[in-house]
DNA sequence: GATACGACAGACCGGTCAGTCGGTAGGTAA
DNA sequence: TTACCTACCGACTGACCGGTCTGTCGTATC
């Protein structure tokens, strides 16, 4: 094989994967946007500049380019929360910055995680249980090796990480990413007091009212 | 009108009603097992005993049965919070009371707070925002009341009652509700470890390092 | 310039499903 | 007996959608 040869293929090589970016890209958008059933394969094509024939040359069923959409989200995902957890710091201002890193993505892929969730029932057996796996428990499995650290540290009292860990995403994911958005304040001041209300609680403090 | 027209009107009617709820059983069991899209109007006339036309002579649309299947719900769930709400005790006894009682509902029922989520796009515009308020909010400003008068006790620190609900629906609802069931312990273990989170928090009480 | 190949187009097919419509059964009214 | 009403049946329709299949076109090799 000649020079040329081997960069006409890598060019060929590369327009194909831009289209399949592309393709996932719209895939993303519209599946955030709507869900599973109500997007067709068609609006998927349009929305990425092909036809349904191109998307088929690239994805072998809807359900795979599904599943392709959400691999891609989950790789970068765990790329951010890798850093996260090998950050230096205190419990508490690592916990902070790894929210404040999560809220900082991009809207449309904060909502993947829901979407999910949402439309986790297309899929049966064991590609189904893989998926959820993979997207319910990346982010408590981060947050439980930082909260051991702290509970280590004497930063937290002792008590069951993974207990502690459900809660604090159960907190951040409630308050912060998702109903109360309508409701209450700004991000940041809503980050504030589910900080507060984990490490410090919501009972009386000057009474002290503990047991 | 006769006195025996009158009573076979009546017998028609209760017949009548009787199929309606049938069908609306049918479809809750079967919504709640797949979602809107997966649930053919066949497979809830079959599961209700009756046929499509049978279907479609009580409610003029898919849709529409959802949305009766929906209020339907709501208003057993009204019933069951209002009684709460209005109960005697402290803060902490009702809040633990209000959560048990909605844990001990049939797990069918429970399940169609997330249904709603789920399903929540094939509404649009004023009906999809009704629900949503219905839905969402029905919860959290019941037990902000509870949470305000704690606070006006005393028994709880001063601070945003909003917040606060919002936190403990949150706790309640991921903790116990909805993921942690494969990885932690029984329903009342958990819901004593939310308590004590929401009430006293996660920090270390000896050294007590509040500030 | 003949051959080959990969990317993509777009018409098409098979199946599915919400909704319709003409009917029937069984009771009531005149 | 006729006319009527309500609950319900079930065959049917029309639209839509996932997936296929037969190309076409640009590029590259020989």
């Amino acid at each position: 094989m000649t020079r040329d040869a081997t960069r006409t293929l890598a060019r060929s090589k590369a327009r194909s994967e831009a289209t399949s970016a592309r393709i996932i890209a719209a895939a993303r958008t519209l599946f955030v946007a709507k869900n599973y059933a109500d997007v067709t394969t068609d609006m998927i094509a349009g929305a990425a500049g092909v036809t349904k024939g191109g998307l088929y040359h690239h994805f072998p069923s809807k359900e795979q380019l599904y599943i392709s959409m959400i691999l891609d989200d989950l790789d970068r995902k765990r790329r951010l929360f890798e850093q996260a957890v090998a950050a230096q710091g205190n419990c508490r201002d690592r916990l902070a910055k790894l929210t404040r890193d999560f809220l900082e993505q991009p809207d449309e892929e904060r909502k993947l995680a829901r979407l999910v969730r949402r439309d986790i029932n297309i899929f049966t057996g064991e590609e189904r249980d893989r998926l959820v796996r993979a997207y319910q428990l990346a982010l408590p499995e981060q947050i439980e090796a930082i909260i051991r650290e702290g509970i280590e540290d004497g930063e937290l009292a002792p008590g069951d990480p993974r207990i502690l860990s459900w809660s604090f995403v159960a907190l951040v994911e409630v308050v912060i990413g998702r109903y109360a958005n309508h409701v209450l304040g700004s991000t940041e001041a809503r980050l504030d007091h589910v900080l507060e209300l984990f490490f410090d609680g919501a009972g009386a403090k000057p009474t002290g009212g503990t047991e």
